[in-house]
DNA sequence: GCGACAG
DNA sequence: ATCTTGTCGC
């Protein structure tokens, strides 16, 4: 496994106004219209980020499954410095450099992305799943654990079920039981991948736990790069 | 103006 | 995200 050094670019913006400049740009680059490789064939990738902001660290971890087996098939991290505060509607700027970093650092292509967090379903349409594979051209999909500000209604109890995530009228993702009786997850599109198959793959991916495999193996690595690279630079 | 708000 | 032990329940 390997761990490199995240470094956040020189152009990188400073102001939330900026920030939402450069969403308003990049959204335009988003690609709608794929399907997206079918679940449970060749390699799926998920990505996290864990943050010391005392000590300004941020560790990000990419880990590759594959996606038949769920086993893993590479990992790597990152660390750096944080590279912008926590704004709601602009989390991506806050983990995008230390995932590229991870994802650079995989000895092999990561497949489709798992990201924690928003695609589609964004004040602009333009959140950290759909930002990272308009920057990677990677397919990416975006599985958050809490709603945001959207509204649905309760998905049935069983495991399998969703109901649609709404922003107004629209639905910008679905709330998708992973497990009978548990809060669902709230699967949105990222990059060239269809909101049927996101929640396909969100599905096929957790098949005994709330939360898919990926962000699972991801979260608990970039926890412990967190903890092995404190502080930094050393 | 106030409250809510992915991680 | 992060601070944090035990505890109730399937």
């Amino acid at each position: 496994m390997r761990t490199v050094a995240a470094h956040t670019p020189a152009d990188w913006p400073a102001t939330e106004e900026h920030a939402r400049a450069v969403q308003d740009d990049l959204r335009t680059r988003v690609v709608l219209g794929e399907q997206g490789p079918p679940p449970g064939t060749g390699r799926v990738t998920g990505v996290d980020v864990a943050y010391d902001d005392a000590r300004d660290v941020v560790a990000a971890a990419a880990v590759v499954l594959d996606a038949a087996t769920l086993d893993v098939v590479a990992e790597a991290t990152a660390v750096g410095r944080i590279s912008f505060p926590y704004v709601p509607g602009l989390l991506a700027f806050r983990e995008i450099p230390a995932v590229l970093a991870a994802l650079d650092a995989l000895p092999c292509p990561p497949g489709t992305v798992v990201c924690d967090g928003y695609g589609l379903a964004h004040p602009r349409r333009f959140g950290l799943a759909s930002h990272l594979g308009v920057l990677t051209g990677l397919p990416t999909i975006g599985v958050a654990k809490n709603p945001f500000t959207f509204t649905h209604d309760e998905p049935d109890a069983r495991r399998g079920s969703t109901s649609p995530l709404l922003d107004g009228a629209e639905e910008v993702g679905r709330a998708v039981r992973t497990r009978a009786g548990v809060k669902p997850v709230f699967v949105s599109v990222g990059h060239r991948v269809s909101l049927d198959n996101a929640c396909a793959h969100t599905l096929a991916l957790a098949p005994s736990y709330r939360l898919p495999e990926t962000t699972r193996r991801a979260d608990a690595l970039c926890r412990e790069a967190l903890r092995a690279a404190t502080p930094y630079p050393a």
